[in-house]
DNA sequence: GTACTAAGATTGTCTTAGCCC
DNA sequence: GGGCTAAGACAATCTTAGTAC
């Protein structure tokens, strides 16, 4: 997962870590953590977490996974006009 | 990331399974393991050996984290046409 | 030759317990 | 309140060695 994909979409979704890992599922307790961690790059989630992430998000998981901002701002463009 | 995307990206470029886990940077002697374990989902690759795979099959990075099939095929009309 | 898998070795993440602003 | 980090606990992947077709 590339990092700033995540701290961008959460600014933009307007949660704080700790909200945003409450939402998907990460006990309260170390959600601040985890996320701060995820969002650092100091560590990866699994892509079954990321996905929850990206669904909490409204983005395609695959856009946290793309490393040229180019190519990711085209994608969250085909996923809106999709939806 | 996503096993059969894989498997499907790495069988259309006509490689096998050794001669992808090489071209990525794997020993010889555990390419074949490793790859296999990737494609049946016994694992899952860390996001640096997914994207030198990518690159060795020219396809974009986050085409193997997309779980939507339709989505997918999407990525990859879109990532040709801007090549 | 090609693909798959069990299990110990290794390397990663997660939780805890704090910190700073 | 909000975000960050060190270190031990824990869970993942990687290598080895071997199987099956």
């Amino acid at each position: 997962m590339v990092p700033n994909r995540l701290r961008a979409a959460r600014t933009a979704a307007k949660l704080t870590q700790e909200k945003l890992g409450v939402l998907v599922g990460i006990d309260e307790s170390t959600a601040r953590s985890r996320i701060s961690q995820y969002e650092n790059g100091i560590y990866r989630p699994d892509f079954d977490t990321a996905c929850r992430m990206a669904r909490i998000l409204d983005i395609p998981e695959c856009y946290l996974f793309t490393v040229d901002d180019d190519f990711a701002a085209a994608i969250l463009e085909l996923y809106h006009q999709r939806k």
